[in-house]
DNA sequence: CGCCAGGGCCTCA
DNA sequence: TGAGGCCATGGC
């Protein structure tokens, strides 16, 4: 069911080309693109700096907008402040205002440099050779990072077959019915990763395509209407039938 | 205007 | 361990 449901997302939005790295790599706003072409195309992060900005990315983009993440990582990147010993100097209230329009920013620069201070006792380049369990530990242990960051820091900037669970696959998946609300993260994770081929691509991939959707289609109030899913999913069933009477 | 966005921490039972 | 309050900007 869940490749399933992967293969009709891929098949009508196309590949997305996750993480988004700022600046590089754009395929341009097209909305015309050919379906073939992915939206963004980022392989694996290539130097330690695309893999910094990814980790925090992923905090900053933390029950927040990505637009509004995009610029905070814009003004990061132009003042050249996605850089490991520029983040140690920088103090927290200055860092604070780099990131403002990401929101919570006060908490979020905390959390980044906290993120900072582990790298200082962790270069990426250990990081990289360690075992996926023993890495998700090791970054739940900073402030600031939970379950979801945790596990987009693992698979999108270190290529470990770690599921990303967020609002949108709680919301997608539910009103399919197949899991419930409030199901716990790690059941929801359990979930996917029983039910898919542990792999990294495959990952990144449907992570990037739930969002496409959620934003686009299941969102607060859905568009039943248009959703390629309205034949598997409960919630648009009975959507659709009491809309129609 | 109010609602919502790719969560996580702290507190209090 | 789980529910609720709190953090905050910007787009629509």
């Amino acid at each position: 069911m869940y490749q399933k449901i992967f293969n009709k997302f891929y098949d009508s939005y196309g590949p997305q080309g996750w993480w988004p790295i700022s600046g590089k790599n754009r395929t341009g706003k097209a909305e015309d693109r050919p379906l073939h072409v992915p939206k963004h195309h980022n392989g694996p992060p290539k130097t330690e700096n695309d893999i910094l900005e990814i980790m925090l990315g992923a905090i900053l983009t933390q029950n927040t907008n990505w637009k509004n993440v995009e610029k905070a990582i814009e003004n990061l990147s132009k003042n050249n402040l996605i850089n490991q010993e520029k983040l140690q100097q920088i103090p927290q209230n200055a860092l604070a205002e780099f990131i403002r329009s990401a929101g919570y920013y006060n908490q979020k620069a905390k959390s980044i440099k906290n993120q900072i201070h582990f790298l200082e006792d962790n270069p990426i380049e250990d990081l990289k050779s360690k075992k996926l369990e023993d890495l998700r530990k090791i970054l739940l242990d900073i402030k600031g990072i939970g379950p979801e960051t945790a596990d987009s820091i693992l698979l999108y900037a270190f290529q470990k077959p770690s599921f990303v669970v967020d609002a949108y696959t709680k919301r997608i998946f539910s009103r399919i019915g197949i899991i419930i609300a409030d199901d716990s993260y790690d059941q929801v994770k359990q979930a996917f990763e029983t039910g898919l081929k542990q792999d990294v691509t495959l990952f990144k991939e449907y992570h990037a395509l739930i969002v496409e959707h959620g934003k686009n289609v299941c969102k607060t109030h859905p568009t039943c209407e248009t959703c390629i899913l309205a034949h598997d999913c409960a919630f648009a069933r009975k959507h659709l039938n009491t809309k129609t009477k």
